[in-house]
RNA sequence: UGGGAAGUCGUCUAAUUGGCAGGACAUAUGACUCUGGAUCAUAGAAUUGGGGUUCGAGUCCCUGCUUCCCAGCCA
């Protein structure tokens, strides 16, 4: 009966496509039991969250089967890459918490073997020099309905081939005179396969080889080498490569090499977001955003400015699954996985982001109080800390209606409430500016036997508040955010209208006059706390002001309460 | 219109490979609460259409429909 359930336990355990395919291998013995994967990034830019499923996949895969996972930088453009993302790429992955040990590698690693396979692919007679244009290349080419023709070059001897390719590599032609193809089949109904261009020039110098190379592979040639190389047993990749598996396994077949199998799964699309990095470069080099980690982008760098912790991106990651269908994942969900592990670790402190003064008539000018609060009631271990209370506080605007619509229950004229920790209010009078009418100050008196929140004839109030001692507060700075973007799906409709007009104006709101409690002042920057009844702020690393950045709201019950209220008014 | 791939609750994803369509998020309702947070409980909600095989089909077969990818000397 125990081994039943177990069984059944074990079937219910969330599988996915790939963890199929290397289950039936480890059950076949193939590559000997060994599971190797690997995260190949081109360093031409930032990670993003795309790219952290990607991580999570093939770093998880690794541990989950006892295999490895190799960090390689794919850096066969030097065009487009540079030293910088290769440091951001590694730092994202260490703060990621994967770790890839000593198996750093770069295609660049490899360039004179690449070079070695072309030359042999020459000899076999399956690769030749082209001196075609790009655009007679492209003509030659064809269409997706019509069959290509062969290019007038693709007869020519070995041994010319082998000359003009050394020359190539030797820097005697320019950009653009002759490319090195694989002879594979003009009229092949996938366009991949009609004669690949796999080596071209590039006067360039690259990030790692300087100048000893002037023509680089293309992706379609090194990356089946990089993996046979390294020996991975599951290349995974995104969808859009499906069509070029047949290259990538004819090239491991003509050149009888180790064949890792590659393996397709959809990339990960969100809601109100971009995840391309030409679109996420875009947004930086024209402003739109602040940088590639304006906590704003879904960038790592971004989520980690934001406050998102590296567990809450993992454990998103593991929740969307892998599959290989095209998806749009509910940008909720990653906003609930972060509130889930921030609240079980996040302090808890008060801030007032909009204040308005609030003075309490009968309580003795001058004296202070130090108020025990409990740092997290999620985790006891967390211990307490103590709070200065006086007669002139602050408290949030929008706690306080004059006219209090129908389930309001925080301050409003006559109405008793609790401060959090502290003591039962009651508004007595509202100041408010003669010309404006705009509310001022808020006079209340407080029961001094309801110290601590509670009174002992038992009486129940429906608010709490959380507040700040004026006189003893700090200043602070924050930042509030919205999606960056006011269409669900941003690229949906590319054609007609470019994604960023829909940028959302009010994805950012710097609030400039905020109050936080006193143990806020020395905060380190990536510190992060839920301010309580807002959400979750992390301390933005700034040049000495006091700066918080919001990484979620908390759930607002009052919000939807008020927006169906004003609904079922209005109609 | 050639080729490749994919269609399961609003969203994402499972289904021991032909045997009770499950989970999470989201939504709604209620309980509880010194955070309108958290927590707990409850509810509604799906197999792309049409045939077929079968005792039995999300799963196999046929046929339609829809969506995505491919014509870089990018990856």
């Amino acid at each position: 009966m125990e081994k039943k359930d177990k069984v059944r336990l074990d079937s219910v355990k969330p599988q996915n496509f790939i963890k199929n395919i290397i289950e039936k291998d480890l059950s076949t013995n193939k590559n000997d039991s060994r599971i190797h994967t690997r995260f190949p990034p081109e360093p031409n830019g930032y990670l993003h969250i795309g790219h952290a499923k990607s991580i999570c996949l093939n770093f998880g895969l690794a541990s989950e089967y006892n295999g490895l996972c190799n960090l390689r930088f794919d850096d066969t453009n030097p065009t487009k890459e540079e030293v910088e993302y290769v440091e951001s790429i590694k730092s994202d992955i260490r703060w990621l918490g994967f770790n890839w040990d000593d198996r750093l590698f770069y295609a660049s690693d490899y360039f004179d073997k690449f070079y070695e396979y072309a030359k042999q692919l020459i000899k076999n007679e399956k690769a030749y020099v082209c001196s075609l244009s790009t655009e007679k290349i492209k003509e030659y080419r064809g269409t997706l309905t019509q069959p290509g023709k062969n290019s007038p070059y693709r007869l020519r001897p070995v041994e010319e081939n082998l000359e003009l390719f050394k020359r190539m590599r030797a820097g005697k032609f320019k950009e653009g005179e002759h490319v090195l193809r694989a002879k594979i089949d003009m009229a092949s109904p996938n366009l991949n396969m009609r004669d690949p261009v796999i080596y071209r020039i590039i006067h360039e110098s690259h990030h790692r080889t300087g100048n000893k190379w002037c023509i680089y592979p293309m992706y379609d040639f090194a990356h089946c080498l990089e993996d046979s190389i390294e020996r991975i047993t599951h290349s995974i990749c995104t969808l859009e490569f499906e069509d070029h598996r047949p290259l990538y396994d004819w090239f491991l077949e003509q050149l009888n090499l180790f064949h890792p199998q590659q393996i397709e799964f959809a990339r990960l699309n969100l809601s109100y977001t971009v995840l391309s990095k030409r679109k996420l470069l875009e947004l930086v080099e024209h402003g739109y955003v602040t940088g590639w980690d304006d906590p704003r982008m879904p960038t790592i760098a971004g989520f980690k400015r934001r406050g998102y912790t590296p567990e809450s991106i993992r454990d998103f990651s593991e929740r969307i699954g892998v599959a290989k269908r095209d998806s749009l994942v509910d940008v909720a969900l990653l906003e609930h996985c972060v509130r889930e592990d921030l609240n079980k670790r996040a302090m808890r402190v008060m801030a007032v982001l909009r204040p308005i003064r609030l003075i309490i008539d009968n309580y003795p000018e001058g004296k202070v109080e130090e108020i025990e609060a409990i740092n997290n009631p999620e985790d006891i271990s967390m211990g307490t800390r103590k709070i200065p209370f006086s007669r002139i506080l602050y408290i949030e605007q929008e706690d306080f209606r004059e006219n209090p619509p129908k389930k309001y229950f925080r301050l409003s004229p006559g109405r008793e409430v609790r401060l959090k920790h502290a003591y039962y209010i009651k508004c007595e009078k509202v100041i408010k500016d003669e010309k404006t009418g705009e509310v001022k100050e808020l006079h209340c008196t407080y029961d001094p036997k309801s110290k601590g929140g509670g009174t002992a004839d038992g009486r129940k109030v429906r608010g709490t508040l959380h507040w700040v001692s004026a006189a003893h507060s700090v200043k602070a700075e924050v930042n509030l955010y919205d999606r960056l973007f006011i269409k669900e799906n941003p690229v949906e409709c590319d054609k007609k209208n470019d994604f960023k007009s829909y940028l959302n104006p009010k994805s950012v709101e710097i609030l400039k006059s905020c109050r936080v409690e006193p143990c806020l002042a020395n905060a380190a920057p990536g510190s992060r706390f839920q301010f309580m009844r807002h959400g979750y702020f992390c301390v933005d690393s700034s040049n000495g002001k006091l700066v918080f950045n919001c990484t979620v709201q908390l759930r607002d019950t009052w919000a939807k309460i008020e927006k169906s209220l004003n609904n079922t008014t209005k109609s």
